[in-house]
DNA sequence: TATGAATGAGTATTCATTCAT
DNA sequence: GATGAATGAATACTCATTCAT
């Protein structure tokens, strides 16, 4: 009801709106009515549709921001100097984004292989440059290809997931990180002294 | 309309029911009508109603088998006389399910926990005894306890169906297990000889 | 409430939806929903679509009937020996046609086009058959070529529409035809004697 | 924000919105949004609606326009001294009107009879007397009454409609005044010299 | 007991109209 | 007076489930 100016009011409707997607994505995954949607956020139809004109373009508002927010993640660990430490900021941040947005991440990233896949693949191909650094230091395990890393990356997500709903998003990240890095780091990459602060206490040698 | 043995008829009807349900959830996951599982398995929609009451009376019934073919898998990982070799059976049994079933494995999981959860939390507890006697063998790294690694065995799942999604059963089920054993087993005690035929090549140390 | 087998029923219930449909039609031209046709016809929103999977669909339905009704009148036109009655034929059937179907049958002649574009074409060319013997026997005034007469018949159509709204269909269908024929066929060929009952009082020469 | 002679301005405003209401009529009848409306003439939704609280109100101001425009026509055919004349350059004029109009005319006729009933009417009976003056002039077949006489000058409208669609609209106004004339007036009207330029030809003999 | 036609509540989306700024 | 964002009733179509035959 506090308005200063039109333009500010429908930022902030678009703005409800997102936020109450993201809600309901989070609770229920992708199974609500916009009607839901439109009341939660506190607007009518209308407006809700004026702003997103499918329920699939609303998707892909939401997806396209978390793979920016990813992109930029990605692109943290590659201005980290060493390789290795480049992929444990890598995992790092991914999971920091997925504790942050919670259950809604497992429907946003099926939405985004649906709705948006040129970004999503362009994310992946990123991606790959972080492992490609890894592989040419030499601290990969022997065997693996960049595709098959950064398509693990993928799986650990689900992983993570997966844990997270069991165990909270502490436990699940902090397995789904000591799992893939003593999964595919070169045992001796591994001996090097912890990278964060909750990282290494549950790896007891 | 005149039929010998109609016991017969009405169990083949619903062995039809089940095996095309199967397929479809294989093909499609959960998204398809009732109406053409009718028609793929050739029955009346009565018919398929008078077997299953419900769609989620269906997927119950085929979680439910899944799962125990899954309690038959655990309980030969329990009769493996080495621990740790009881872990590696369960992997291997349980990535092997994964792979015959395909895609539908990821849709009966959920209805599994959604339909019938007794049973999937009873399959839970078989998982952790196979677990129990790896950490009382000391083959496990220490820190993680036993529902833990059931959990963790189940978000290995997820992991696995992501991979075979993009690379095919064979490699999904390569990583995965390389990537649970190296990232839970104790280390020395995967110094050990490989225990299958398909199993090393990809960890070249 | 009185069947006689499924089949007799749903092919009963078919029937209803049409007939509600032209009625309606009739009434309110493209203008209704479907769920007041349901209504009508006293069936279910389920039955509707099962008939009709789409508004246009019943459209093309109903435009289909009424073309292939055209179709016969053209061809019992063609069969008439003498080309001037020919013409007279055609114009007769087509306009009781007309009268049977009322207002609907604007709606229809609109959606035949749009939705059955092909047997509108089909059954234009079919008319060309009419004028062509009619040209060819001499009894059509000089200058007007066979597709301009088959468009003047639509436009004659359209005619009857607006006149049956004012002034009831007897009136309409005389004087469409009276004026048609006066406009078109040559004057010696307007001599002979009158060729149906309710054809002549209007025109005292 | 700073005008000079808001009363132009506002002037402008709801001739802009007329311009582009009739361009729209021509284009697509009746089916567009009061939205795209707005956006062609260049002002907000609420000046749209200032000017015209309702769509009917928009279509009952442009049918009205046309038929002040109509009356027009109609008294210059009074005017006419001689009465069959005046019956030629009533159709004359009303199907340049028609011309003019293109695609719009049809949807715009309907509106006023829904809309405008009154003014309808009322030219509908200004249209009377010229057909009265023929009447009584003897210059119309028998068994013809005025009403119905001006009634068939609207069905003929719409048979131009119909030939304009087909045929382009020289064709359409000729056909349609070649048909009605020969249709209405007494043999030995017809007799005399061709009123226009482009009447003739296509009535050979 | 099998059949498949019938049911109807439920869902995404549109668009004439209102009203706060 | 002008603006255009907001409103929400309306509408075509879907699909799990029922039930007459």
């Amino acid at each position: 009801m506090a308005r200063i100016g039109e333009r500010a009011d429908a930022r902030a409707n678009r703005a409800r709106i997102l936020d109450a997607a993201r809600q309901l994505l989070a609770e229920r995954g992708i199974e609500w009515e916009m009607r839901e949607l439109a009341e939660r956020a506190d607007v009518g139809m209308g407006t809700l549709y004026r702003n997103f004109a499918t329920k699939d373009d609303l998707f892909a508002a939401i997806a396209g921001e978390l793979l920016a927010e990813a992109v930029g993640v990605i692109d943290a660990a590659l201005a980290e100097p060493d390789a290795a430490m480049g992929v444990e900021r890598l995992l790092e941040g991914l999971f920091a984004m997925a504790e942050k947005g919670g259950a809604a991440v497992e429907a946003l990233h099926r939405s985004a292989i649906a709705v948006i896949p040129e970004q999503f693949e362009s994310m992946s191909r990123r991606i790959d440059l972080v492992f490609q650094r890894a592989v040419d230091a030499g601290v990969i395990r022997g065997g693996l290809d960049v595709a098959l890393l950064t398509d693990c990356m993928k799986g650990l997500f689900s992983f993570y997931q997966v844990l997270r709903e069991l165990h909270g998003p502490e436990v699940a990240s902090r397995m789904a990180r000591e799992v893939l890095l003593n999964g595919i780091l070169a045992p001796d990459a591994r001996a090097r002294p912890a990278p964060g602060p909750h990282a290494r206490p549950m790896a007891t040698r």
